[in-house]
DNA sequence: GATGAATGAGCATTCATTCAT
DNA sequence: GATGAATGAATGCTCATTCAT
């Protein structure tokens, strides 16, 4: 699986060749079929291993969390942050998002799987902390679409080669700057201010 | 070439088989050739007649303005979010963040011949706003990045089935949002407000 | 036609592109549809006006010739060496020795028009010789048959790029020295000496 | 590698598919390129292991070969005229000679493990024979270049259906006869006779 | 007479998937 | 459990030939 990854960040999914990924894993082309059904099924259960464990684990974190949001969410951000800049799980997003119309069934099982999820996790989060009077009184829904863009955005930049260069981007100082903004600026207790 | 850019659009470039951009287009698989070398050079013809000549409207806007800049910076945006709300021009940047890895050649086309030019005009035009203190001091290339990426964002999510449903996102709406806080908050004379 | 002899002999039959033939010859493809059934015919038509025009007039020559035979088979031969060596005629058998497999008609009307004839033609020729004592009593179809191979391998050499530069061959040189075996050697009036 | 070498030997390399020589082999199109990289390399493969590995085992004779040069050098002829005669192998320097032109890295590949090869292989033979007396003081390259030009001629002849018959020569005896006058003519020591 | 736009059968090559060993 | 040989559908591209203008 960590072979396939490799592969499907640097190629996507339907232009790496499963051979690749065998050879890469320094298995046979007939054992990958051993463990996993198809290519698609592959590439599910990379998804499965690799980020629906994360979003348990946060999902656990936030369960039995006590006291402000702001940290927790923080730390839930750095840590997506961390891994799209230092692994390669930032190409899985970037895939969904070029192959979603040729693979709906991929697509459609990292929306119900990821990004609803996602969604719905940090949604919840914001509105404890609107509640609790942490938020300013922001839609959350709306908070965590706009929290949510950079790290996309950072995921396709850190993904595709050339893209960042060409308009000169540093993709983890362009989220460090956006997370700036939304948690002065959007999240912060209203005091009165413009954002 | 309007076949190519709607099949592109609806499965990328790879996955575009010729036969059926020519089926699409009423014409056999032949006839396509008698026009272009081969796939690469239809899909960077499409740019061509499609983005860059676009492109080379705004240079020429540009340079016979007179007077405030933000009005022609906003008109040149409202053209932009109009042509991917309305056409799918805005898969072809999908595309090229898709499949850069898989054919650098075309990145590279795309990367000088768009990514650069656009980002050159803006900064350049800001630049020109920054000079004569109808916007705040802020780096123009800094502010030109930030201004494009909702509208990258707003390709991405127009052209990926089901993406933007997922997270009820109105790419549209995504913009305009963006670039009122862009304009008010961002390019506003310095009047000492924090953004 | 003579373009078409041209691209021919540059790469033979079958990979000649009609759409070659009709630019170098500052035609359109259509055209060239005006004048040649197809791509056969054309090739035949070409044979026809380079080669079998040629032997007619040789048998013409024959036909009229009076006094010894050397001499006029002498020139004979010196205008097909003349030929092979100046323009791009021996290209032709090497056509139809590379491409008789598939184009079975081609071959057969090759064979019949032109190198049956041929061989006809000098096989008579020698055995007007023998018959009046100018050449020794060799058997006519051999001697002719013997006569023709250096002929043969000069034209297939000549148009073969890299083929005689191989074993450092000169065509020409080759077939000079063949014909002078062939003469003093073979046809030479029986002396008694050992060929 | 038999499959490819008797279709190769029917309609030459350009003309043969893939997918023939394949069904003749009783495996499917895929599993040619299970061992050939593409039809080239295939050809180049082919080459390899009917004429290089045979040219490898003259080198071999020659270099262990003690005694009059003469026997020698009639045995490798004569196995070469075997060869054309019995098997399909002489096709391939037909195949070279009518295809060099485009497909110049088959006919360099060929030049070079081949025809040079044997060139040189003759050559140095003749001229041990010349260097002890056995043989007249010929060039031996040009004695080389004489006494391969029959065989490429049987080559040639046995390969291309209906060439020989038209002319009526039989091409094993064709070459028997050149043989013959190139070992009592050419290379006989010299005794004062004229060839 | 000449054009050139259009056609579509044809071929080399790739790769997900299967299965006997 | 693992292998790797075998498959064949799929696709980019070519080119002889046709035909309306």
């Amino acid at each position: 699986m960590a072979a396939a990854l490799e592969l499907f960040a640097e190629k996507g999914f339907s232009a790496s060749r499963l051979e690749d990924v065998a050879e890469r894993a320094g298995v046979s082309k007939g054992t990958v079929y051993l463990y996993f059904n198809d290519k698609e099924d592959l590439f599910r259960k990379v998804v499965k291993a690799d980020i629906i464990e994360n979003i348990d684990v946060f999902e656990k974190m936030i369960e039995s969390h006590q006291g402000d949001i702001a940290p927790l969410l923080k730390s839930i951000l750095e840590q997506i942050g961390k891994m799209i800049a230092e692994t390669r799980l930032g190409a899985i997003p970037k895939i969904i998002l070029s192959e979603a119309g040729n693979f709906p069934a991929l697509a459609s099982f990292y929306r119900e799987n990821v990004v609803k999820r996602m969604f719905r996790l940090f949604t919840a989060l914001i509105e404890r902390g609107v509640h609790t009077g942490e938020f300013r009184g922001i839609s959350p829904p709306d908070a965590a679409r706009i929290m949510m863009a950079p790290f996309l955005m950072m995921a396709l930049m850190t993904n595709s080669p050339g893209f960042a260069e060409a308009v000169e981007l540093q993709p983890a100082k362009h989220v460090e700057t956006a997370l700036d903004i939304f948690f002065t600026g959007i999240l912060a207790e209203n005091t009165g201010e413009r954002i």
